[in-house]
DNA sequence: TACAAAAACAAACTTTTGTTCTAAAAAAAT
DNA sequence: ATTTTTTTAGAACAAAAGTTTGTTTTTGTA
């Protein structure tokens, strides 16, 4: 490798870890006080290398505005749910612990929301304690899938077995049985589990 | 709500997905563009609202970059790693079908990479086929941590049982039996798997 | 209706920022 | 040793972009 091309590799990973950090790009005399590049000339010879190499991208036209041309998937940002209450709605501000970003390529969609799951009654399908689940926002769900149920006031996540006349929910547990409950308890199921990130 | 709360919103979310989608923010024109605002002072005006609410924050000295102050988990790119060849390393270029982001929060720390599973060998672990199971590029583990292990071309994920004399790989799963592979075979380790990501 | 606040506009202004040009070191190749 | 290529610098420039000021229109309310 030559030289300059370390140069050129150090400077495309601090305009990388740059935007990552701020989430807009340095100019060109940001980057060149970083590297102690005393000319701005100095760095838009670097960054036209880039641009050649189809490392970044940019706009004649615009500002402090170019982009990293990588095979990066974009981020899905789905929203965590703390407190999950049937007072307000799920998806309130107040209840938001804060928004994780997924791969879109895997997660994609609106009206996403992860859950932190408490509890194994779930786990022959794979769904753990401390697991993190990703819900569909929906009140309606096919009979066989895993929902989340609001019911007394708590979420659980359980397959729905039947929903007339009474809502049946099968723990993924050999060790449970089936929950019953009859309409006049109003259970409502608020989302559809349609996936799980877990960490050992 | 108010009416120009409505159109705060809206510039609100568009900021966001533009941010999103370029990765770099809008310029005031092209934010009025977009609304149809015709001066850019109106702009600035919704601009300095959002920067009231804390929405916002920017530096007064930069043009064209302000950041989504927001409770969002930074990104840790992941790379996806296709297929899994002895004969260069694992995280070349060659090798990597794309960058994933996974929350920080979740998953931190570098030399991290990403495999497609196939098969049910360990589905007693929770990790089932078509899951992306989440490793940490390392040669060693401890007796019971499961591991990807690199043996006749192939990467294998399971629960390491025993590293001598021989190398004792334990499936999850009740039908299969242990694994035991000579040092003679050239086993190695690649990996920590330390988390997984599953659609439904 | 009358008044005040909020929202929108227009134009001028200042600063930031990318680009260009010319030239000079420094390094590499011959 | 000489030529060529690569890298760095300095200064000037033009366009982009945020800000300011003053005014007008719309909207809500007493």
């Amino acid at each position: 490798m030559k030289k300059g091309d370390i140069r050129l590799e150090e400077i495309y990973n601090y305009i990388k870890t740059f935007v990552d950090d701020n989430g807009f790009p340095p100019s060109v005399r940001e980057i060149g006080e970083k590297f102690a590049i005393k000319s701005t000339s100095t760095v838009h010879y670097y960054l036209e290398k880039l641009r050649n190499r189809g490392l970044i991208s940019q706009d004649p036209n615009k500002k402090r505005a170019f982009s990293i041309t990588q095979t990066r998937s974009p981020s899905n940002y789905i929203p965590l749910i703390g407190n999950v209450s049937a007072g307000k709605g799920i998806l309130a501000v107040e209840n938001i612990e804060g928004e994780f970003p997924m791969p879109q390529e895997i997660f994609h969609g609106n009206d996403l929301y992860m859950l932190h799951v408490e509890g194994d009654s779930m786990i022959d399908a794979g769904i753990a304690d401390g697991d993190y689940v990703i819900v569909h926002s929906q009140n309606i769900v096919e009979i066989g899938e895993i929902a989340v149920v609001l019911w007394q006031d708590k979420a659980t996540i359980k397959r729905i077995s039947a929903t007339v006349p009474n809502l049946v929910l099968h723990p993924e547990n050999k060790q449970m049985t089936d929950i019953i409950i009859t309409p006049e308890e109003n259970p409502s199921i608020i989302g559809k589990v349609i996936g799980c990130v877990k960490k050992f």
